[in-house]
DNA sequence: AAAATGCAAATTGTCGACAATTCTTAATAT
DNA sequence: ATATTAAGAATTGTCGACAATTTGCATTTT
């Protein structure tokens, strides 16, 4: 489960970038931070030169911002932040919802189901760590039903890993498992029955709403900090 | 006109990066061709690490594909790879359109009234080189309009050098002058009645038409080469 | 003749050192 | 005391050399 695109390190650099990645994600590195090249390279035990490469990655990323001649630092979390990456989110996964309904072949259709019955179980059972395995899953096949490339790349590689960040630092286990799993199935019928244009609305719903709960969770721990 | 984002060469890999950038999008350095690090360090007079930091922020653009201890190409402009693209930039574009319509200011939605106007003027008057320049601008300034920093850099430093890759390359100065203009047109003015959802249902079509525009003109290209 | 193997050449990946820029801090001037 | 300047330290940018991997070609093998 979840073992889509395996990407393996095959260079020395790919090992800093995953690790570095891992680490900014789940705030080991804090977010705004400044990430010094000789620091890195030495608790990495590598040379400059691929932490170098590995920052000028995650840049790409948009996980960490670069200015020239002075450093890279973690980005910042701010509700701004959030709410132009859900808009952005938005956008995109409402259009893969909509080729999600085009080009998803039947036995991935029915695939999708399947992953909704057994997730629909473990909600009845109490075990809700639903939240975020569970809905990466369920929205990471949608973007992979959409047969588009770029489009696919862009989601995966980029913007996901910073809302996965964004996810793991405002500790979401929230109170929305159950009414996500419920806008999930109605998604996933709209699929199911080839209708790209309420795929497209109903996807695009869902993440407003999921927007709109991560954006209280944030203006909440904002203000007791 | 068209003076936004003077993204200026601060450093050696800058200059480099807008070089070769320049090169691929106008088609001096061939689409799918490999890019030999060696000769590039010599063509440009620096060293093989600033090639290769240029050739890593060409491949966050996609505009080359890099894979490890083997090298890195230019992308090859292909019909499918050109709806993917379009298929994209509906998404963002749309989306830009309807931020537009909310968070432009007054004086920006008149500057974008006069570019019309006066781009009327000129396809009047058949200088229509309206296609590139002018439809670029007008694109420029919804997005900009979106107010979504990170929807800008995408759509601005990223996507569009594709774009205009896939334009310049297929030679653009197609027949849909005016058409397009018209387009341009009702999206200005639901943009000005601030109306964000007609202003992004309309900038959908407009990037259909657009791409069913371009995809024609690839496939006869294709045809007789 | 076709396929497999092994060596040589070329290319990419990694490293440490040097150059250029920015930041810090202390001294000086107003 | 504040602001300015200048020297020093620290950090980033660039370079050339070496290591690891891939590619091309010749040889061998079936």
């Amino acid at each position: 489960m979840m073992s889509f695109l395996d990407e393996q390190a095959v260079t020395s650099s790919d090992k800093a970038f995953f690790r570095m990645r891992k680490e900014i994600v789940e705030g080991e590195i804090a977010a705004g931070s400044k990430l010094s090249e000789m620091e890195l390279s030495t608790k990495y035990e590598v040379s400059r030169a691929v932490v170098r490469e590995a920052i000028n990655r995650l840049e790409s990323c948009h996980l960490v911002e670069r200015k020239a001649n002075v450093g890279a630092r973690v980005v910042t979390l701010t509700p701004e932040g959030l709410m132009e990456l859900y808009q952005i989110r938005e956008a995109l996964e409402g259009m893969a919802a909509r080729l999600a309904a085009q080009y998803m072949t039947e036995g991935e259709v029915q695939d999708l189901e399947g992953l909704l019955s057994s997730q629909f179980d473990e909600v009845k059972n109490q075990h809700s760590y639903y939240q975020e395995a569970g809905d990466l899953d369920f929205h990471y096949r949608i973007i992979l039903g959409s047969k588009n490339a770029s489009l696919i790349s862009m989601l995966v590689n980029g913007l996901y890993h910073l809302v996965r960040m964004y996810r793991v630092q405002l500790g979401m286990a929230g109170p929305r498992v159950t009414t996500a799993f419920d806008e999930h199935k109605h998604i996933v019928r709209a699929i199911s029955n080839r209708d790209p244009e309420l795929a497209e609305i109903l996807m695009r719903r869902h993440i407003q709403y999921s927007k709109n709960n991560i954006a209280a969770k944030l203006a909440s721990n904002q203000s007791h900090i």
